[in-house]
DNA sequence: TATGAATGAGGATTCATTCAT
DNA sequence: TATGAATGAATCCTCATTCAT
């Protein structure tokens, strides 16, 4: 109906508020944490009122979806070619925990708040936004591992899934430790590839 | 007026029932997360009145820093003896990984609840409860790590700390798996063992 | 500036956008009730903006006045002349009735928005838009029935005031029975004619 | 659990409390509508906080069932004895008409509630409150009047849905029109009886 | 004329907490 | 000790209205 802005049918300025209003939600929830970001506090931290918010978007769980859906769809568009672009299998996974590190490493709000919401989400029993996310995301990297151990890349003496799981959580527990300002999160990327190389492949370091 | 010390001035019905009210606040906690575990709903559990609660307890927060430390201390007095047990750095991590899962896997309502209450506590940056807990436990495993690496136990060339954050990691994520009715913790385990072996001792498994 | 008067010194388009607004307003009363009959609402219905609305009246108040001085002059123009066609007191209330419920056969979302607002309107004390409508409908009801009761047409001994209040009741329940498939308004005129003229008359049928 | 309160398991005081909540809501449903009848309105009526009400009732919906079945049960103490009293047709239509419009008359908040309850929440389409009360009402007159119409107390020619609807809609108005100082309702129910007496019976008064 | 944007008040509800009994 | 009662703040949400463009 109107311009090339997506698809949908919002004006430019509406989408500039959203998109405000996202930003500034996602630095509440990374800030606070998911239970104290109100409406009321991301409304604050923007100077305007509470009911732009409700004016822009359908509700708080709207608001919600929105930020795991961009942010999910900007660490698909960073990740997804690193990854992508490797051949054998220890190449993949390389590429696959240092992409994922570096994207937290420069997005640390982003995933601060993923985090937050997906875990706040998952706490009673579904999850309403990510549809079980972060299953997905440890079932996709096992499946990249089972093929790639199929290959005979890998050794044939692990559980992909377990490890997938092991992997998933040690990436996934850098967000929340790069508020430690001794945390040096390339070491860590370092040590993190180290460790699931000597982990899955044949040959030692 | 209830003083806040620990130095046990209560009676032994008055510590029963403190007993029986943190344990309804971890299973709630544990079921329907953090966030939705309200006084009332603890004191539906246990078909006695809110006020009880706020009676035995200076308010919500002391109550959630019982749990706190109750399951710590718990989880301490089940792994200490047997990590302290070992002599070698490796059987040392051994005994701290299975210990650690194990107890996860015999409490899984507790370590739910600490989690949980982990998460929605250091959500902002200080954390009112654990003193920092999560820190603290990954700090000593530091330690630990870095005396047997001394020792010549472990590989000189990989940083205990970061190795420390992702061990800790790597444990901390069982709790939540655990609803996960396909999630075999004692694999796990084993395949946790197995990683982190061959990440830290000279020789491959 | 709109100016209040019913002066018409509006334009053909601003008329026609008026009639459009408030057509799409009777039936959002008629269907969802006049508490949930929001300006939203309408002009989601009518495909136009919020603000529209607000531009062509000046308030919602102004709307729903619109409506209702819509709607009662339609009712008068097409139930006057056939009353009024009529000379003797008996002829007059079988015309008056069966005109009335033809009038709300033909005109179901009109009268079941009209009632909708006279209650939602009348409940306090005052009416701001009916001007105490329902009592003038009665009013005039009872009017008429004194003068053809002093021609002797009917009986003397009833209370035509009270008369008057029992016909507009019977009459005005019949918009919101008619979402009442089993309802049968034709036959409803019947018995109602039947019931009153057997009320007032001096012979019975 | 309790004592003699009825049943269920609340304090003397807490009924206190919800008579005198319910009492409050009943008499602002009456004087501002249920539109306007909000919780901190009736608050506001009984000098209390807002706070108390929820504690009391477990909702808004909660609170309106209530008045709904309180009122709906003293109406029915109130008219059951009376009608059933009857033997005949004729006796039974006067004393169904009779007794409702003096139970309207000592209790006009509570039948002005009801009134707009019933409407306001028929409104849509379906009826939370009353699972379709007023037609409820209506059906069991329309069976009353079927089978003393079968016995041969009533005319045969009439068709009882109709009367039935007629006569409810005749009593039903009579709460509304409670306020109007020059309105008579004991002339009022005289003459509806008549009126449908005459409609009714064999022979005329 | 029409629109989208923004506002602020008010609604119901949940909750931790306090207090008298 | 324990309970029920009450409070007031905070949450999300809806709505009529206003305003610049």
């Amino acid at each position: 109906m109107r311009s090339t802005n997506g698809g949908d049918n919002r004006t430019f300025v509406s989408n500039a508020r959203r998109a405000q209003i996202v930003e500034a939600a996602i630095e509440t929830v990374a800030e606070v944490g998911y239970a104290d970001a109100s409406l009321s506090r991301i409304a604050v931290r923007l100077g305007i009122s509470k009911g732009v918010i409700s004016y822009h978007f359908a509700g708080k769980d709207d608001l919600i979806a929105e930020i795991v859906s961009q942010v999910l769809q900007q660490a698909r568009a960073y990740m997804q070619p690193r990854i992508e672009a490797q051949t054998t299998g220890p190449q993949m996974l390389r590429a696959y925990i240092e992409s994922n590190l570096e994207f937290i490493r420069d997005n640390p709000n982003q995933l601060r708040a993923i985090v937050e919401i997906v875990r706040a989400t998952f706490a009673g029993a579904t999850s309403p936004f990510t549809g079980g996310n972060r299953d997905v995301a440890s079932q996709i990297l096992a499946e990249l591992l089972t093929r790639f151990q199929a290959d005979g890349d890998f050794r044939p003496d692990f559980d992909p899934k377990a490890m997938a799981i092991a992997i998933r959580a040690v990436i996934d527990v850098a967000p929340s430790r790069l508020t430690d300002p001794e945390f040096d999160i390339d070491k860590y990327a370092h040590e993190t590839v180290t460790i699931f190389h000597r982990a899955t492949c044949m040959t030692g370091a």
